[in-house]
DNA sequence: ATTAAATTTGCAACACTGTTGCAAGTAAGA
DNA sequence: TCTTACTTGCAACAGTGTTGCAAATTTAAT
């Protein structure tokens, strides 16, 4: 549930809060800024869709997606992240065609050899193609 | 030669692309248009920096790599891209520290199970961490 | 070397993305 | 209920990137 979800990540319960993070929860895609503003934008200051979006961000509750467009994009945390630790190193997918970005948890990215030498924090794959429902 | 990669890729020499183009190749390193402005702020123009940038990338000399940071950062491509065709599937690394990323044109990006369904053209994979220089 | 056509450059202006400071408003615990 | 700490909205700003247009430059053809 939502408010739980907040509490647990100490942040208030807030009107703003739950709307953003239920849009979230509903949506089976990584979501940007824009994508929130355009369905809060009489709602909410887009300020404040920035701030939340970082704090959630933050605490955990949200992982960005990278993306070659570069604007950011944010999705959900499966695991459980907190303000210390991020556990987001799955696969993402973008569709050329639609632009959507979906994330893959189950899917893990493989060691990649040859890096033996650096230290590695985190890894991110990007795959870009067609998606399904674009394939129709 | 720097000329010959130009026509090579239907490009008019001017002075401009001379240098931008010079300026990746010394650079074992990706550079946004940042890094490059403030080398030439004095020289050339903002505008003519980023479009000169958009006909690299458009036309293969350049490949973009992505970056969770929001800022576009761009390499040379090793292999032969022309304005059709882009094979830059390779692994870039990210320092935490210095910020500066590498590209691992040799470490080819493992195919991933799980997206058989998908049309993949490209997969890019992010590796953060600490480089060996920032370790030391 | 001259010329003509097409491309490139610089400038001004603009749009989008994201951040900061501050005063007013709100959530949560005592 | 009251107090404190956090959150919100507003205004202003900074950075990144794009577009239109006139002037300059490259290129290829004479």
């Amino acid at each position: 549930m939502i408010e739980t979800l907040l509490k647990k990540h100490s942040l208030r319960i807030t009107k703003v809060r739950m709307s953003i993070l239920d849009c979230f929860a509903q949506s089976d895609t990584a979501l940007s800024h824009s994508d929130i503003e355009l369905q809060f934008s009489n709602e909410f200051d887009r300020v404040t869709i920035y701030r939340t979006l970082n704090s959630f961000l933050e605490k955990g509750l949200l992982h960005k997606v990278p993306d070659d467009s570069g604007i950011a994009r944010f999705a959900l945390c499966q695991h459980d992240c907190n303000e210390h630790q991020h556990y987001d190193n799955h696969v993402h997918f973008k569709c050329d065609k639609c632009s959507k970005v979906q994330c893959f948890h189950d899917i893990a990215i493989p060691t990649i050899p040859g890096l033996n030498e650096y230290i590695i924090h985190s890894s991110q794959l990007l795959v870009q193609g067609v998606c399904i429902e674009c394939q129709e």
